[in-house]
DNA sequence: TATGAATGAGGCTTCATTCAT
DNA sequence: GATGAATGAAGCCTCATTCAT
């Protein structure tokens, strides 16, 4: 029926009006947010940004704070990919030092990243709790996958959650202490970084004790 | 005795009573951060968990960040003191489980710390950027004489900075994931987080590509 | 008839309700700083006052200040308009006298204008600073032509500047000093001033060295 | 008596810390409001720059307003006797020029003068009205001995009161337009300024009506 | 659904004045 | 009399959220 199917139409062109501005008014967060930090990150600075009305954030999100909180988890997705598409197939500490690389080309990529990960800690707990599930799923999987070819051993499934933490929390703080630029954009961390990295991943940081040669 | 402590109060001279009124500002803010983090610790807040008025925290301090800037790195010093005092004497490997032990001991012990330490990255920039500079300084010097001394080998001064990072960032996170309980309270981490230090600190994670033997 | 006025109000579409909340901002600012002053007059006061909450105040004005800056040049348009309709066509002499009374009619019409002329020299330098410029360009601009019709001879356009800023200073001090009522309103001034004003523009005050018949 | 003598001396003493003190702080003040003016003239900053504590103001005054209202009459005595020394015996026309040139010689003189006159009239309202009491009685009282030497007539007494707010409100308005440098400084009025008040003094503005040639 | 003005709680800070030493 | 820490009222402004159109 032609009703039906204007009806239908219209109906569509409003979902998708729908979901078109709740894309903008999310690509503004992730702009704002990126930019000047989630408590700058003020309702009416994310709607001028997006160019919609106050009250129109309303009808999108049941408060800020919602939308706060999907933020890092959305990204942090793009991040596992952006990694996954980085990391070959070769040796499992070659895979892991590339995943330790294109962590860092990804904040360079996506340079809001770097603030929407670090503040999210406190300014989106939930967010940040669901990106870190993820995260460290996804990445004690890799570790158990290793551990099964046999490239590492003796660690256990425990013992591979708390290392996934270290990892991220090692990683964070690089990102925070190297990729900030003087003028506030975002650049590489120094081969030294990597370096280092690469050392404690493979070999760690001090001989074992009682070590013989 | 109440009486001898209100004697004591009594006897205090201007300068005293002045040093103590900042004490106790300085304290009910540890307090107030503590438990509701420094978003929430509002000049309100802190003076009155320390009892003056509010236009007396204005003759201790310029403002109420350069308070918030003060607690870390006080309280951080804290640490370094709690952790050197609990570090043996033994092989470097042993020496740094101990740290690492030791640095979950004194989140129990000052439970504040957690949060203050945590947050501070971003309410209280200067003085997370005072505490790192002061805990990395200490951290590295430590790793030169672990080198020195042959525990720790092929590490240049640039790749301990990006280690010591490296650490305090897995520090960070794990007492994120491990040592908030679920009342709220702080509990210490558990054991398999330690394991799973000491083995990364002594082995690395994963084996190095190409090892023979 | 109430029922037509709140009909009024109820038609009123979005900008002009808008325009109106303003409106009411700023007349009630009119009042709060013709009675109590600018040092008294808080925000609180003038959305009080305006009845709306305070928070509106910073949907019509960036701050405080700009409002205050705004009161003066407004009300000032106002005067010039009323001083011109009260100033005949008669001789130059006659006119200015004119203006100078009607001066002070418009202190009586407005009350407001009283303080918020003589107190926006350091509550609103901005809108002071404006007021002046407008009324003094105005006020050269009519002896020019008095000049150009011969009624007033041998001063520059410099000089005319200066003559104004006498003129605006004597009225100033004088609504200062006899148009404050006992109870604190306003009234006219006595006809004795009237006449040395007069006498002052006419003649002069004393007469000139050397002068001989 | 010994005794009394040693007592007086140290009385003596007292009484001259005392006035000294008191002294201190009035300078302090007059500096801090010609610098800053009365809005900012805190008593804190007023008893630093005096160098004695917050507390030793109230030992002087009873409140700050006590203080911001001598300011302008001491001063202003400065001011009638600065402007008498500067006015010689000559025709009245003259003198009163030069009563007009020598009140810009004090307010470059006394360059604090400037703000303390101009602000006093609503922080100091007090000490301004015994000021304009000051001044306005004692020109009068000129103006009477210049009716009586016949350089001025047909003005009335209460005409003289009139011209008088008249003349200080053009020197007032005037100093405000002319005086203030652009580095916040105090400079000479420019020299039309003072061929127009001689003008206006000597001959009037304009042209009194149906005055025939 | 979009709009944007209105709301009002709450935060930081200033400052005249008091008072115990 | 001098001191200066303590007081607490009051002011300006921000901002998440609501709601009538």
């Amino acid at each position: 029926m032609t009703t039906s199917a204007s009806a239908k139409v219209t109906k569509l062109n409003r979902v998708e009006r729908n979901a078109w501005t709740k894309q903008k008014i999310f690509e503004a967060a992730t702009k704002v947010v990126g930019k000047y930090g989630y408590a700058e990150a003020s309702v009416a600075r994310i709607t001028e940004q997006a160019g919609v009305a106050q009250g129109t954030f309303y009808n999108h999100f049941v408060n800020r704070q919602e939308l706060l909180d999907q933020l890092l988890p959305k990204i942090g997705m793009d991040m596992v990919r952006f990694i996954r598409d980085r990391t070959g197939t070769g040796h499992a500490a070659r895979q892991e030092i590339e995943r330790f690389a294109a962590f860092f080309d990804f904040i360079r990529e996506v340079p809001e990243f770097l603030r929407i990960l670090n503040e999210a800690e406190f300014f989106a707990p939930r967010g940040y709790q669901k990106h870190l599930d993820n995260v460290a799923t996804a990445y004690v999987r890799i570790l158990q996958r290793a551990r099964e070819s046999g490239s590492i051993v003796d660690y256990s499934d425990e013992e591979f959650e708390a290392i996934v933490h270290m990892l991220m929390g090692a990683r964070g703080y690089l990102s925070l202490r190297y990729s900030y630029a003087a003028d506030g954009g975002v650049i590489d961390v120094p081969v030294h970084v990597k370096t280092a990295y690469e050392k404690l991943i493979t070999r760690g940081l001090v001989k074992p004790e009682g070590r013989r040669k």
